[in-house]
DNA sequence: CTTAGGG
DNA sequence: CCCTAAG
């Protein structure tokens, strides 16, 4: 408190804080648990400090006066019907979002220690929480039962303190970590990190060490002044975190808090290290569930953000929790929260370790089905393929992480990632043509998401990848997989006719999904059965660069190219389907229209050649780009020649060549059928002659 | 569906 | 390569 009062002395002043907070529940709050939790948070560090003088002082002044107001009238007044949280810290809670949360809770039932083990013993609680809370105190704010959460703090290796970590502490907390994030829409769960939290506050400056040595020096910080001190500092999300905590759960931690002091240092008389009873673990577990119910509740109703800072916290406090009791509860709110809202959630969270866990997870899962869906060879099929690859892959990204506390997170995420690529395509599509992005994503997740999605639209694909990550439900979607037609869309803002959503003409479509479903073949690195070069963009592409630079195109090779020249002397120009048919049937990926754009390039190339010939300069140039054989070219001229392909366009050059052709002047257009070449003009004769 | 042609 | 219009 900012009473400042004395602190008694430290040395002696160790006072039972479990005898303080003899609490009707068994909580206990170890000091070294505390103490842990300091290390890891600087600002919770000052307020530890604050504690551990305040017990101390408690303890010395009026000793057991204290203890017994404490534990008498504090805990009875305090409402111990609270649930109380129970609170567990680890080490490294810190890292997670939670982690702040429990900084905040841990302070305030520190605080509510403080107050009651000094002043407060006689004070009304909602005074207590006045001064105490200083920033965030006063309002009363309404008791949320939702609150309280678990934390569990693992060992405390404690190294300035040489506490005996090994005993866990159960802290009971209300607070919610979801409540304060929620406070703050704009603040990630992230920035609240505990280290940003100790950036805050001053007090964070403040080590450990020093710490001690203020309390050893008979400085008196009360808690209060500690919790206040954020006040002063304009953190305004920890004041609202300390105004979640409010009084009610204040006082219910109080109530509840167990305390443990195994410090040996600081709590050398009495250490009790009792370990939380079965009943209080058990009554722990009701409450979680229905905390997590209304935490849940709250997180919808507030923001996304928060739900999935939430989801994203109680996510990763699984991996963390090491004793069961904590995972049913945590894992069935996980559950509860359900997909959708997830999507906001990786966001925030750091997709990080979990988003890059799913996306190997997907990854693996793409390249594995693809390649059995991928066999069928057809080009048309194919399109059909890729979407049930999509489906499949999202089968399998759920059933392998169907265990447990990864299930819900890990599921989204890959649905995400799925998606994402998909969606940055169809959000670029979706641009061009101006179709509005959201509607056209199945999804419908959450408005969140769109409103995001319309966001992104306008900027940029980037964000329309971040997006993507966002979504995570609606991956599963069939719309995601065509998506997946959209992928070369993101390279060639181009293709804008394409979105999906249109309805496209069939045909369009189909091609799309057939180049798509290319595309997804080499992504993938599926099997294509054709693909020799398709292969080569494949290995690389990491699923996102994937999309970015993906190309449908495949280069032309000079085996294609002979095909393809031996097609046109076959068949002439324009029959383009025959000679797919005939040439190409093995690579699904050439459509007529492709060997006709070949074909174009080839005369344009050749007639390059030509020109070079007549001009060196230009033939440097064309070099450059032209890296097709003499000889093709060649052959390319001469069925130029023979058959000019734009037809009205003449091959004017040929003039030099061998050509026999010469009545190309006079030929206007010769069709294919009627134009003869010099063999066959010969044959032809040959063949008159026989006769 | 196939071609032709523009982008 | 993509897309579209035209047979």
């Amino acid at each position: 408190m900012e009473n400042g009062r004395p602190v008694l002395g430290l040395e002696d002043g160790t006072i039972d804080v479990e005898r303080l907070l003899v609490e009707p529940q068994d909580g206990h709050v170890s000091m070294d648990s505390v103490m842990c939790f300091n290390k890891k948070i600087p600002k919770n560090t000052m307020e530890m400090v604050d504690v551990s003088c305040r017990f101390g002082a408690s303890g010395t002044g009026s000793a057991k006066e204290g203890e017994d107001i404490l534990n008498g009238e504090v805990l009875d007044a305090m409402p111990s019907e609270v649930d109380v949280g129970y609170l567990r810290l680890h080490d490294e809670f810190c890292s997670m979002g939670d982690e702040y949360l429990l900084g905040v809770q841990f302070a305030e039932s520190i605080t509510n220690l403080d107050y009651g083990s000094t002043e407060a013993l006689q004070a009304p609680f909602p005074d207590s929480q006045m001064q105490v809370s200083g920033a965030g105190s006063g309002s009363g704010s309404t008791c949320k039962s939702d609150r309280f959460r678990k934390m569990e703090v693992l060992d405390c290796k404690n190294n300035q303190f040489n506490y005996g970590c090994s005993e866990l502490s159960d802290i009971p907390s209300y607070h919610e970590c979801e409540m304060l994030i929620g406070e703050e829409p704009s603040i990630s769960p992230r920035s609240f990190s505990l280290q940003n939290i100790g950036k805050f506050h001053n007090s964070s400056s403040y080590s450990f060490e020093d710490i001690l040595s203020d309390e050893n020096n008979g400085r008196q910080s009360a808690l209060g002044e500690m919790f206040c001190s954020p006040k002063t500092e304009n953190s305004n999300e920890f004041e609202l975190a300390v105004q979640d905590g409010e009084t009610c759960q204040r006082q219910e931690t109080l109530a509840t808090t167990p305390v443990q002091a195994n410090c040996t240092d600081i709590l050398p008389t009495q250490k009790r290290s009792r370990k939380p009873t079965q009943r209080y673990i058990d009554e722990l577990a009701d409450p979680f569930s229905t905390n997590s119910k209304k935490r849940r509740e709250v997180s919808s109703s507030t923001l996304k953000v928060k739900d999935k800072s939430l989801r994203v916290k109680d996510h990763k406090k699984c991996h963390m929790g090491t004793r069961a009791i904590r995972l049913p509860a945590e894992e069935s709110s996980v559950m509860a929260i359900q997909v959708p809202f997830a999507s906001l959630a990786h966001n925030e969270c750091p997709k990080d370790h979990l988003n890059s866990k799913v996306e190997c997870v997907n990854i693996g899962n793409l390249m594995t089905n693809p390649k059995g869906k991928r066999s069928a060879p057809e080009n048309q099929k194919k399109r059909d393929e890729s979407i049930t690859a999509v489906y499949l892959k999202k089968d399998d990204y759920v059933t392998s992480h169907k265990k447990g506390d990864d299930y819900v997170t890990s599921r989204k995420k890959r649905d995400d990632f799925v998606t994402n690529r998909k969606k940055g395509d169809d959000y670029v599509t979706s641009r061009k043509k101006g179709d509005d992005y959201v509607t056209s994503r199945k999804k419908g997740d959450d408005f969140v998401i769109a409103a995001a999605n319309l966001k992104k639209r306008d900027d940029h694909a980037i964000e329309a990848s971040q997006k993507k990550k966002n979504d995570c439900t609606g991956a599963a979607t069939p719309a995601a997989n065509l998506k997946k037609r959209e992928d070369r869309a993101i390279e060639a803002c181009q293709k804008k006719k394409n979105d999906f959503t249109d309805a496209t003409t069939p045909k369009k479509r189909d091609k799309h999904l057939k180049h798509a479903s290319g595309n997804k073949r080499d992504d993938c690195d599926t099997s294509a059965l054709h693909e020799k070069k398709s292969e080569n963009s494949l290995t690389d592409e990491s699923p996102e660069e994937v999309s970015a630079f993906r190309k449908h195109h495949r280069l032309w090779t000079i085996a294609e190219v002979r095909k393809l020249i031996d097609g046109v002397s076959q068949y002439g120009v324009g029959r383009w389907s025959r000679i797919k048919k005939l040439f190409f049937a093995t690579s699904a990926h050439r459509t007529s229209v492709d060997l006709k754009d070949k074909w174009r390039n080839l005369l344009k190339a050749s007639g390059g050649i030509q020109e070079q010939g007549n001009q060196q300069g230009e033939k440097k140039r064309n070099m450059a780009w032209r890296p097709l054989p003499k000889s093709i070219l060649r052959r390319v001229c001469e069925l130029s020649a023979m058959y000019p392909y734009p037809k009205g366009q003449r091959p004017k050059k040929i003039t030099d060549n061998n050509n026999n052709n010469n009545y190309n002047s006079y030929n206007e257009s010769p069709d294919r059928s009627t134009d003869i070449t010099l063999s066959d003009y010969r044959r032809i004769l040959r063949s008159v002659d026989d006769n």
